[in-house]
Formats: structure tokens, C-alpha cells, sequence
DNA sequence: CTCTCCTGATTATACGTATAAGCAGTTGAT
DNA sequence: ATCAACTGCTTATACGTATAATCAGGAGAG
């Protein structure tokens, strides 16, 4: 049944030589190239033979020819961001992959700027969606001249360099803290994770804090029981906690209630990332939300019309911007 | 600076062009090759002028050449494996790209057997991991004879077909069931989860509970508190619930505490995965851990070393085990 | 009838690499 | 002194694809 030579995956000279055509023509029907004059019944033979075969072009050959990969990089360690870019990386990895691109997650995590470029580029990406902190202009300019179409950071605020998805931590902390003071509490606080990793994003979570009320505490906290059961002896709390995230929240909930404390009526708390675990703690959890302004398929979509060239890629235009919504319930 | 023509990245032939010697030498030397005779001196000055390029091999072109990329295919979608699973996952790709592979996580779910084959071989994987399932006789072949030198499969068995990483849910379940048994429990049952992806895990952990309890109940449960409740005020409950994993157990405990049932007095659970979760629920959760025979670095490294062909790819074989471990807590 | 234009193909080539094969110069054995 | 063997390179080639360039043949215009 399998017509070709030796055993390996057949090429589409293999196509060609079934087909009665030459190895161009199979080119031309199966990439669907507009500027080809292939009739309808060579194209039918074609296909055929094809699918008889199993054809399936070599990436790589297609990638030396064209300068191009179908893949996009996403230089990102995802044990590293938290359970919402986890899930949003999901989501975006089934819409890249209808839409033909392959998302690889190539974890070069030390090398910043033209040396990041330079690794980056050994894969020859369509497109790089990477934090936008480890970008600089020469290095943007590098894999735009290399061919990479479409550039993207993710970052808390616009980048002057390339258009950006925006996570506004900022704007989170703040719609924490507003509806803590507007509960009633005096005193804030803010956790920040020691977790190497989250620790920027707990710092720009409390920077949010701290518009609201400047004077906001910062508690570093690890996760472990140990430690936030020390926190909570050491008494001198305040009335109102933006516990970074769900899970340190939770974290922080079990310590106060142990301690003989409520939640809300002597300290309220409020996490982040609206996970299912909310509704199932006493009390619920109140948390912040991350909207976003575009699905994982706009981005998708975006990206692959920068890539097509269809639309231009905008330096220091936000594609999608993660905004804080408040889900009231009991903590706070 | 930059002494290449255009602004293409370099390739060999301008390193070669920089160090005064030929395009075959520049490999020799980049790639170590055994066979090479190079002297010490030439050596130094291609390696000098390929630093100063920043030159890296186009990934696509050494693909085609050597016929194999050093890519390790992961065809499955992170979304549906459980916590555990994601976690391994995460430390396989650092272990991974240490030594010099890309993980890919390529989600063609779907295909099954040689389709799915022929689909993963666009990409000439050096290693394929894959539900053993999805595998069969002509597909393993087809892999083989195509070049792709380690094909692993997860099962909750040994699989015939390849070497196989074995998650032992049937064990886990019945090491659940095992404690519930000793605990005093007399009625007992097993969730199983209606998401999609995760129901086939979750009959293996029930045919586990079976094999200690025959006639234990089956419980489907989607996660939904609405669903949840229901159930508990159904009534009917058996006094012994393993809940599938620790975020169902915390879903089914907030249902049965808001029914003004005590766990685990009136009810006892026992969760899976040992999630941080466990020790900051009230009570404490008891759950399964999954222990792992080997590491992922050990995992990482047997298929290097398969790829490699410094050891044996053994179908049948049992590359690494998760083995149950009862963790006692509160709550069972 | 000749020339141009169009159709539907083919032939030829380049992408960047790894490696087999070849080749000049030197060394060692006989 | 002669030839083989070794050293340190070079030249040549193939991997599989996309696409530019070419070409045979027929249709239509003059």
C-alpha cells in the first residue's frame, strides 16, 4: 500500500512521481499558491496521490525555503506566571494551532535583549510574544530584519517598542484596596509573594495598593502554613488584606481563623484571580477578576494578521489589556 | 560590527568567510565532531568569529540535513491532564532544554494511530511522549522507521507497543479506598468527574475503589457548587467519599458542611494530588500523593539516552511508575 | 500564415547545514 | 629513495521545499 521507496515519510517528489506530475506542480496545488495555472483535473489527481500517500510537507524543509517557521515563541517559563496566564497560554495555543502555527513555550529565561534574539531566532518564529522587560530596541530591530513579522510583549503598561498585552497589576491592587477602604478598613496591607518569579507581579500589585492608601503595609510572605501563622501571632494586623492571590489568601484565611480571628469582621481579605476555590471556602472569598479585552482568539487573530501582513504591527499599541473586575462575596 | 552581508542573521559560510576558512570547517568545529581533524589554532579563530557574529544554526536547515530536530513532541493538551501532570510537565521542558531538546507540546488530538503519526513527523521529533492509547502497532513503526528514536508512552499500564511512563490510578483509588476501609467507613463511594479529558482517569480511580469495595458508588459530579448541593441534599450518602482530587473533595466537603453534615464524622473524604490546598482546608484534607519512581530529570535523561542510542528503547518497559502514597490528615 | 498571448505544465535553483570524498603537504617505515 | 599513512584542510553534495524562469502547444488577431 505504501508506494514509497525505502521506509521514511514520503516527500512530494513521492507525491509527484503517483501523481504523473513534476514535484513544482504538487507545490503549487498543495500550498494553494494563487499564482499557479494548475487545471482542476491535475489538481484532483494531485490530492489525491497525496492523501493515498499520507503526505505531510517536512516543517523543515518548508521553513528553509520560506525563511519562515509556523511557530510562534513564547520564551516563558509557564511554572513561573500565575494560574490566569497558565490558562490564557491554553486557550491561545488551540487558537494558534487552527490556525496552523505552532506555540512553543522555549523557556530561555536568563538571556535578555540581542542575545535572547539571537537563540530566539535559531527557530526562525513567525511571531515572539516574550515580557517586554527583556526586550530592547536593537534586539526588536534584529528579528524584525530576521523575518520574525510580529513582536509582543506582555507587560504591566505599554512598551515604547512593540505592541503589548497588558496585565495592569496596578490597576488590580487598587480596585483591591478601594473596595477595602470602602468596607471600612483603616489599616491596609498588602501581601507581596516571595516566590522568584511573582515577586515583580506582587510589587506592582501593592505599588496599586499604595495609590489608594499610601501608607499600605507590605507583608512578604512565603507560602507555607508556618510562616503565615508567625505573621499572624506577631499581631499588629490591619483591618484590611490584599492577599496578592487566591491561594495566599486562602493561605492567609486558614492562619487568621486559627488564631481565633474573623474574616471579614476583625481583618478582610481580598484575593486575586477569581478561581473556583472562591465559592468553596467559608467565608467566600471576595477577589479580583482579570478581564480581558480581547480573547485568547482575537490575540490569536492579531497576531496572525501582523503576520500576514494584513495589519501593521504598532509600536506601543496595547492588542489586549487585562482589567480588574471585583467579585464581591463574603471576605470582604 | 555586525560583518555580515544584509541583515539576515549569519550563517556558517559568513563565520567561515570571518575565521579565513572554508563552510565545512565552521561545522566541524561547532559541532564537535568526532571525525574532524581540525587543529587547535583554527579551532580557536572559528569559534572566535562565531562569537563575534552571534552566530546560532538555523534550526530548520540542521533539521533537514540530519533528518532529526531536536525537538521532543508532547501531542496532548496541557488543559486536560491534571495539576500533577502540568507540574511534570513544567520541570520536564527546563530538563529538557538543559540538554539541548524543545519540548513542544503539539495538540493534535484527534488522530489516533498512523494519521497521528504521519502528523507529528512534520516536524521530525527526535522523541514522541503520548497517551499509550493513542498509539498502535503501524504507528510505532511508521515513528520508528521515520527516525524518530524514542516514542514513550503514558498509560496507566505497561503498553506493549513502547516504553512506558505508568500512572497508576487504579492503585491510587484503591489505596484511597484501602484507608477509608480501615477508618470505619462502610458505604463508599468515588467521584467521578464529568469534565471531558479527565473522566477516563477518574473510572480508573473507581475500578481501584472497586477492587477493594465492589459495590462502591459511582458519583458523577461536574464542578459546580449547584451540582454539588444537590447531591448532598439527595440524600442517600455513603459515610466514605474519595473525591477524585483535592478540588472536587473541597467542592464536595463546602457542600456537605453547608448541609450541616460533619466531616468526617458523618462523612469522610479523601482527596488526591496532596495540593498545598490540603492543610489549609477545615478539616485538613487527607489525600493521595503520586509518587514518582524517577524524577523527571531521570526521565529527561533516559530518553536522551535512547535518543541518543547509548540505551536500548524496550517495549514493555517501565520508564517511570506514580505509585500512591496515603497522606493522613483531618478530614478521613 | 505569422505573430502574440494565454494555458498548463516543467526545469532549475536556493535556503543553511552536515558530512562524504578528495587533495596537498608532511611524516614514518622499509 | 619510495610509497603508504597521516594531518589539516577543501570541494562537492544532499536533505525537501517553494518559486522564479522557461517552454510546448493551442487560440485568437491581424
Amino acid at each position: 500500500m505504501n508506494t514509497t521507496r525505502g521506509d521514511r515519510p514520503p516527500t512530494s517528489v513521492d507525491v509527484a512521481r503517483a501523481a504523473g506530475v513534476s514535484q513544482a506542480t504538487v507545490s503549487y496545488v498543495l500550498t494553494d499558491n494563487p499564482h499557479a495555472r494548475v487545471s482542476e483535473e491535475t489538481r484532483r489527481r494531485v490530492r489525491d496521490a497525496a492523501a493515498r500517500l499520507g503526505y505531510v510537507p517536512d516543517a523543515a524543509a518548508r521553513t528553509l525555503r520560506t525563511g519562515r517557521s509556523g511557530i510562534v515563541l513564547m520564551p516563558l517559563s509557564r511554572a513561573r506566571v500565575g494560574r490566569l496566564a497558565q490558562q490564557v497560554f491554553d486557550e491561545l495555543e488551540e487558537e494558534f494551532r487552527t490556525r496552523g502555527y505552532t506555540l512553543v513555550q522555549y523557556g530561555e529565561r536568563t538571556l535578555k535583549g540581542v542575545a535572547a534574539a539571537r537563540s530566539w531566532l535559531a527557530l526562525r518564529p513567525s511571531a515572539v510574544i516574550v515580557e517586554a522587560a527583556r526586550l530592547t530596541r536593537p534586539a526588536v530591530d534584529l528579528l524584525h530584519a530576521s523575518g520574525v513579522r510580529a513582536v509582543v510583549g506582555l507587560s504591566d503598561q505599554p512598551s515604547p517598542l512593540v505592541p503589548a498585552v497588558v496585565f495592569d497589576h496596578r490597576a488590580l491592587g487598587a480596585a483591591a484596596a478601594r473596595h477595602l477602604v470602602e468596607r471600612g478598613s483603616r489599616r491596609l496591607a498588602a501581601v507581596v509573594p516571595r516566590e522568584e518569579g511573582v515577586d515583580a507581579m506582587g510589587r506592582a500589585r501593592l505599588a496599586g495598593v499604595r495609590e489608594v492608601v499610601p501608607g499600605a503595609a507590605r507583608i512578604d510572605l512565603a507560602f507555607s502554613e508556618e510562616e503565615a501563622g508567625r505573621i499572624v501571632r506577631a499581631g499588629d494586623l490591619p483591618d484590611g488584606v490584599f492577599a496578592y492571590n487566591d491561594e495566599y489568601a486562602m493561605l492567609l484565611i486558614s492562619a487568621l481563623q486559627d488564631a481565633g480571628l474573623r474574616v471579614p469582621e476583625d481583618v478582610a481579605v481580598v484575593g486575586a484571580d477569581d478561581l473556583p476555590i472562591c465559592t468553596l471556602m467559608r467565608p467566600r472569598l471576595t477577589s479580583v477578576h482579570f478581564d480581558a479585552t480581547a480573547s485568547p482568539a482575537d490575540l490569536a487573530g492579531e497576531i496572525d494578521g501582523i503576520v500576514r501582513g494584513e495589519r501593521p504591527s504598532v509600536a506601543g499599541e496595547v492588542v489586549a489589556r487585562f482589567e480588574p473586575r471585583l467579585v464581591i462575596r463574603a471576605s470582604a
